[in-house]
DNA sequence: AAGCAATTGTGACATTTTAAAATATTTACA
DNA sequence: TGTAAATATTTTAAAATGTCACAATTGCTT
C-alpha cells in the first residue's frame, strides 16, 4: 500500500510539513509537544486514509520494544484532537490528519466508500448552509459533523 | 423522566403511529414486523432521544423473565434500520425512530447539547447542498450523515 | 535538591458490535 | 392438517473499541 498511489504530491514532504506545523502551534500555545504526540502524528500522516486506534497501537508497538497499551494512544489523539491535529471519524471509528491546523473548524469530509481516501472540506457556504438549517430550527448551532460517503475521481474513472 | 417534557404532543399516541406506519410498510413489502422487531421499535421510540443498543437490552430484560443477549438487539436494530424506521446516530453510538420511515433519506440530525433530544432534519435545499460540495470535488455522492450539536429552543430559554 | 504538575505506563475492565452454530417459528403449499 | 423451506431467534463466544484508577516518570520551578 503506497501512502498514496495517484497524486501529485511528495508523501513524505506532506508528513513533515504537518509535524512542522503542529510542533510550530504548540510552541505558539505553549503546550507540549512531546515525542509520543509526535509519533502518533506522523503515524495518523501516514496516509491520506483513516486509521484507526488499534492500528496506530499496532503501528507504535512495532518499533517500541513493550506492547503500548490503548490509554497511549488514546490520550495521545485526544491531544491532538483537542489541538486541531487530528480529526475523528465518527462513522468509521478512524481518525485523520487534519489539513488546515491553524484555524480550529468542522469536521467536514469526503470519504471514499471504495478507496477509503478522505478528503477535508472547508466550504463557508456549506457552513453557513447548516447554520441556517439549525437557526431555523432554534437551534443555537455548537458544531457539526458531516460526513458524505461517495465514489471519488479516481475511483469514478476506473470501474 | 418524562418522555418528553415540553411538548404540544402526546407521546403514547406519537408511539402508537410509529408502530402503525412501521407495520403497515411491512405488509407492503412483504417483511416481517415481528414481535421482537415491534418490542424494540416501541422502546426506541420511548422518547425523541437517541437511546444505546444497551439500554435496550435493559429494558427488553425488564419484562421478559431471562435477560437477553446483545445479538438480540442488533438483530432487531439492523432490521429496523434495514427498513428505515430507525437511524443510527453516529456519533454518540445511539439509535432513535425515525419521523418518516415511508421515504427513505439521508440521516440528518439536530442534536441538543444540554437535553439530548433529536430532531431529524428533511431539508431538500440541504441535501442538493451536500450533493453539489461533493459533485464539486470530483465526488459521486452515495450518502451522507450530518449530526448537528446545538442547544435547542427550550435549552436556549431556560439558560 | 524538593516539590509540583503534566505526562506516560500498566493492568484491569467496560462498552459496543459481530460471528457461528443451534434452535425455533412462520409460511406456503402438497 | 402436515411438512419442507425460509426466516427469525437464541446461545455462546469473542472481537473491536474505549475508559478508569493508580503508579511511575519526567521536566519544570522554587
Amino acid at each position: 500500500m503506497t501512502p498514496s498511489s495517484n497524486h501529485a504530491h511528495n508523501h513524505d514532504q506532506c508528513i513533515e510539513q504537518a509535524l512542522v506545523r503542529a510542533s510550530d502551534i504548540c510552541e505558539k500555545r505553549e503546550t507540549r509537544f512531546t515525542p509520543l504526540r509526535r509519533k502518533v502524528l506522523e503515524l495518523v500522516w501516514g496516509g491520506h486514509k483513516p486509521i484507526t486506534a488499534y492500528e496506530l497501537l499496532d503501528l507504535l508497538s512495532l518499533d517500541g520494544k513493550k506492547r503500548v497499551a490503548p490509554p497511549t494512544i488514546y490520550r495521545a489523539l485526544d491531544f491532538l484532537i483537542e489541538e486541531g491535529f487530528v480529526h475523528r471519524l465518527e462513522s468509521l471509528n478512524a481518525f485523520i490528519g487534519c489539513s488546515d491546523p491553524e484555524h480550529l473548524h468542522q469536521g467536514h469530509f469526503l470519504i471514499c466508500t471504495q478507496c477509503r481516501t478522505v478528503k477535508e472540506i472547508n466550504e463557508k457556504t456549506l457552513h453557513d448552509k447548516i447554520k441556517d438549517v439549525a437557526n431555523n430550527e432554534g437551534y443555537q448551532l455548537d458544531h457539526s459533523m458531516l460526513e458524505i460517503m461517495g465514489k471519488c475521481v479516481n475511483c469514478n474513472q476506473v470501474s
